[in-house]
DNA sequence: TTGACATACGAACGTTTGTTCGATACAAAC
DNA sequence: GTTTGTATCGAACAAACGTTCGTATGTCAA
């Protein structure tokens, strides 16, 4: 009846993980059960406790293993960026809102990720910790270096962390309120409604209300 | 040793009310038990289930009768600048960041607010149906229509949605995320950097990036 | 004083929760 | 073939959960 050898590896361990961050995203860390985890994933209750010793950690090794390693590769575009010697304050908001709303990652990755990160803004905890610490203050930080690069005229520090902050509102709120904005514009989150999204908050980044219409 | 009278009125229920507020708004439904809320409130386990039937109820009871009284309250300002029959994009703009981030209300409820809003914002349970019909959608609906009054010239409704979505996840984020915010600036939300928000927002939804510093 | 009514209380209910533990099954090493 | 180590399994645990019920205590009208 058992088709998988016992040595697995780490297969099991890694369903697990997937399983866990998917409900997590969708449900939030007091309601998803660890037998609701386990039977997603295949595998047997006690598992957990196995892999990771209880729940708790397992939600951490969620942020660990996974939502930290997207969040490296959603950073990477504006590293490449870093590279070039000419860019302009344009290219570093669209690189940005792009690589939130419409890199290379699935859509459910990108709500996912969002959603994970938004349930942990709001509190204190050791997640949250390792969230800013280890994510958010370097990303702010290379969006705030890669301006005083480009600007024209230099801007304070204050103010560009502000400004960094008010579009990372814009691409989390657009991921994980997709019901919200849907329900808001009509529109579903289809590839054209995606990049339309990408060229507003661009442009509404650069000039506000009184922006020209690149579209 | 009893103090309170049986016929208390509606003082337990408000009481229950006021508390499962708070601790709904800090830890999010699931992680609050009803134990937790009753004991808060001074009252009798069995209280909850006398006054609201039972716990979600009671959860769907603190935004009908608390969050929405409060968003009326903070869309009111608004409501009164559309009485006048002179105001420009920036009164509207600020007015609306100004409600949210430092209005009458005291700096617990605002943030409270935000939460128990942003919670909702990523399911789409009842709650968030009630809160999306009632109040998000007539909100914006607003603001467009202020904006479309004074804006020199007209742009478009799908334009302005976006833009008002962008201004309202700055507003929610500012408030819901202010451990994270707080990190990355180094501030405290005292008076002085409240202000500097509204005065953020505002400067940054006119004229983005490239906008004049009025501070 | 009596009655009806609303609220509060104590105590328990059945279920679900995360976690534990010993037994079992398998693969690789000796 | 035996041993060793890793992973899975079945079964159970104590604790915490939301909820229920009968009773007690207060208020107010008759």
């Amino acid at each position: 009846m058992k088709l998988e050898p016992h040595n697995n590896g780490d297969a099991t361990r890694e369903r697990i993980l997937d399983e866990a961050e998917r409900l997590f995203a969708q449900k939030g860390y007091d309601a998803v059960t660890v037998r609701e985890i386990t039977s997603a994933a295949g595998a047997h209750l006690a598992a957990v406790n196995y892999h990771f010793s209880n729940k708790e950690n397992l939600y951490l090794e969620v942020f660990r293993s996974r939502w930290m390693q997207r969040a490296l590769k959603m950073r990477q575009p504006l590293l490449e960026l870093e590279q070039r010697d000419d860019f302009t304050a344009e290219d570093v908001v669209r690189t940005l809102a792009r690589a939130f709303l419409a890199g290379d990652l699935t859509a459910e990755q990108r709500q996912r990720h969002s959603l994970l990160a938004s349930r942990e803004m709001g509190n204190q905890s050791g997640v949250f910790k390792l969230l800013a610490q280890e994510s958010m203050v370097p990303f702010m930080d290379l969006v705030v270096r890669l301006w005083q690069r480009c600007l024209p005229r230099p801007m304070a520090v204050e103010s560009l962390e502000l400004i960094a902050l008010s579009i990372f509102s814009q691409v989390l709120y657009f991921n994980f309120a997709r019901p919200a904005v849907s329900l808001v514009t009509g529109r579903e989150y289809d590839t054209e409604f995606v990049e339309q999204l990408v060229d507003h908050i661009t442009n509404f980044a650069l000039h506000g209300l009184n922006g020209d219409e690149t579209q």
